[in-house]
DNA sequence: CAGTAAAATGAATGAGTATTCATTCAACTT
DNA sequence: AAGTTGAATGAATACTCATTCATTTTACTG
């Protein structure tokens, strides 16, 4: 039943590998067309398969699309939560990394960031997205939270709201996002990146000077 | 030929009215059913007129679109000159009205925000909302960096680049609006501009406290 | 090597949609 | 009042696209 380790050469891919074909194929086209022009012709021609194979793995084109917003947020929380484990154990070395990562080239390059978007731009008429989109948001803005909050207690400017200076960093990113996305030429990540970390530097200089 | 004022109650209203009439429209039906499922006779049936009206006003359903993007940056732009126009004669004043104006229920109310996050959704793959999205951006930024350079001069902290603050502000204005989008029960308007402001009063404390 | 089950195909279907245009209608002119 | 003009209508057209499914292909089993 399960398909066996040692059959890789297949031409039928495992059930996995399929949907992950096809959500691979869906960003691409996403990216490329834009979500309202996106067909699952289009899906099934990147992906080099035939036209009724998203309805095969997935149930309908509605399906398909969450679990690409699904794949794409938990993507995203991988890498983060990589990040984190990854750098210094001080909380400001943490939220240091966390803030390189969306500037990182394997989150903010433009294929990507046209996603994210295009999802956001349906986020009010599709409540399964914003189900999706908010839950994730907490998450982040929880973390991020609590590394301000950490950073305020060990000699951080106490009059200042971890919670409003979370909001005031996640917020950041994402219009410097939408920068990066909209005039490519003039602005690019690494002047996204002296935005964030300027801020940085003004709210916890005790903690964000080279 | 043109249409006299005292003709109020034409059936036919003149062409730009009826313009402006199905732009209206066309924003509601973006907010409500998102920009892919919007079709002419949505627009059409919202704007309480027949089926081939937004052919015989604007070209394309393309065109349509491209205007109403038009009509939301104008509407903005207007806003904006009006906001600081009406404001005090200080730079920080000003910088305050713009922050202030971009909360305000007239701007950030979710229908509105749905509109401006569809189309930046669409933003990679269609070059004419990219370029209008471009240069209105760049019209904000050149003004708030200008507002920002003349409160450095004036007693702010020489060391700031006017530049990187403006990128600041104007990027928390688009993930802010997000929030609001995604989130309205957490996260409202209030919240947002208290974060803006706690940003200002971070980095231009001489001018920015009560 | 059959035989079987699952996966994949791609032509057919049918719902939906942008666009066209012949006709109707309203407002103004003389 | 009859005529003229341009706006508006809405049925018809041509087309796109999601979905279905009978058939074919592939991989595995005894």
């Amino acid at each position: 039943m399960a398909v066996s380790a040692s059959t890789n050469f297949r031409r039928t891919a495992s059930r996995a590998a399929r949907r992950q074909q096809l959500i691979d194929a869906t960003m691409k086209c996403i990216a490329r067309k834009g979500m309202g022009s996106t067909t699952l012709a289009d899906v099934a021609t990147e992906a080099g398969l035939s036209q009724g194979i998203v309805n095969l793995h997935f149930e309908s084109k509605d399906n398909l699309l969450s679990e690409t917003l699904r794949y794409l947020a938990e993507d995203y929380k991988a890498q983060f939560d990589k990040s984190l484990a990854r750098s210094g154990p001080h909380p400001a070395d943490q939220l240091r990394a966390a803030m390189e990562l969306d500037f990182n080239p394997a989150i903010c390059d433009r294929q990507k960031l046209a996603l994210w978007f295009a999802f956001w731009g349906e986020v009010k008429s599709r409540p399964a997205y914003r189900k999706i989109c908010a839950a994730s948001d907490q998450y982040y803005e929880d973390v991020i939270e609590q590394l301000c909050s950490a950073i305020i207690k060990d000699g951080g400017n106490a009059t200042l709201s971890a919670s409003t200076v979370a909001n005031a960093l996640k917020s950041m990113t994402v219009g410097l996002w939408l920068f990066c996305l909209i005039s490519p030429q003039t602005f690019d990540r690494h002047r996204a990146l002296d935005a964030v970390m300027s801020y940085l530097r003004g709210v916890f200089p005790a903690h964000f000077s080279e």
